[in-house]
DNA sequence: CTTTGTGCAAAAGGTTTGCATTCCT
DNA sequence: AGGAATGCAAACCTTTTGCACAAAG
């Protein structure tokens, strides 16, 4: 009675989460092909891509929901907020503390100059309700 | 010595505009080329990027950065928050106000039912450091 | 032998761009 | 004329998908 299907851990799938956990870079699809391309050379950027959705679904990672043209991935768990650099679109860190203001602590760890944030309540809107 | 072009009030832009300020939707581009085609039934969908881009360079209009695959974009003035449906995608608005939170007001005021929210701090990055 | 995953290449979705033409001024 | 904007179609970029083959249980 398996409800979810069996999951493989191939090499092509350890390889991303390994180079996915090296950096803190929140690298998009393409990015990540190319780090991983230089440990499997024969990998398809089709095989990156279902594996990152794949992988996301199950929790191993995260998928990162920033406005931006490409979709970004992180190896990190927990909860923490992002910067996103205005020029150069890099994509930051800031942990998700209480007590020490978020913007405080994002000049400080980052080093980042903070211009503004974009706030994003997510939800279901009463039209389809169904959420509970 | 004129430091900018000059920008002409088109047809195809007066429409637009209207479009946009009538609804508060956020619409994406290839619903606003739909609203504005049943006036201007020869206007193009690159005419309706074009000039959605223009304007919102000129600060006419807003470009949302929101999460999502589709741009979306607003005629409203104002800084305020968004809402996103997480079954269809609608987005909606939330007024930034002080004394009132904004999860209260979401609640209230556009009956979302509220799951999360994705907070995004933009700045420039220690290597970009340009921004001043 | 059945199921799951892979590589490859084609398709799809969204946006941008080149070019000849039209519209203003 | 001369610059700016338009329509059309082709190009582009990112992501998804179909399919035949390979690998794992």
């Amino acid at each position: 009675m398996g409800t979810d299907d069996q999951f493989r851990m191939t090499p092509q799938r350890e390889v991303i989460l390994e180079e996915l956990e090296r950096v803190d870079s929140h690298p998009t699809a393409d990015e990540i092909y190319e780090m991983v391309r230089e440990r499997l050379p024969r990998i398809s950027l089709g095989t990156v891509y279902r594996n990152l959705e794949t992988m996301a679904e199950r929790g191993m990672i995260r998928k990162l929901e920033v406005a931006g043209r490409k979709k970004r991935f992180d190896g990190r768990a927990g909860e923490h907020y992002h910067v996103r650099c205005l020029e150069c679109g890099r994509v930051g860190d800031i942990d998700r503390v209480r007590g020490l203001d978020a913007l405080t602590r994002c000049r400080k760890l980052a080093g980042y100059q903070i211009k503004g944030y974009r706030l994003e309540f997510v939800g279901y809107c009463p039209a389809c309700a169904g959420g509970s």
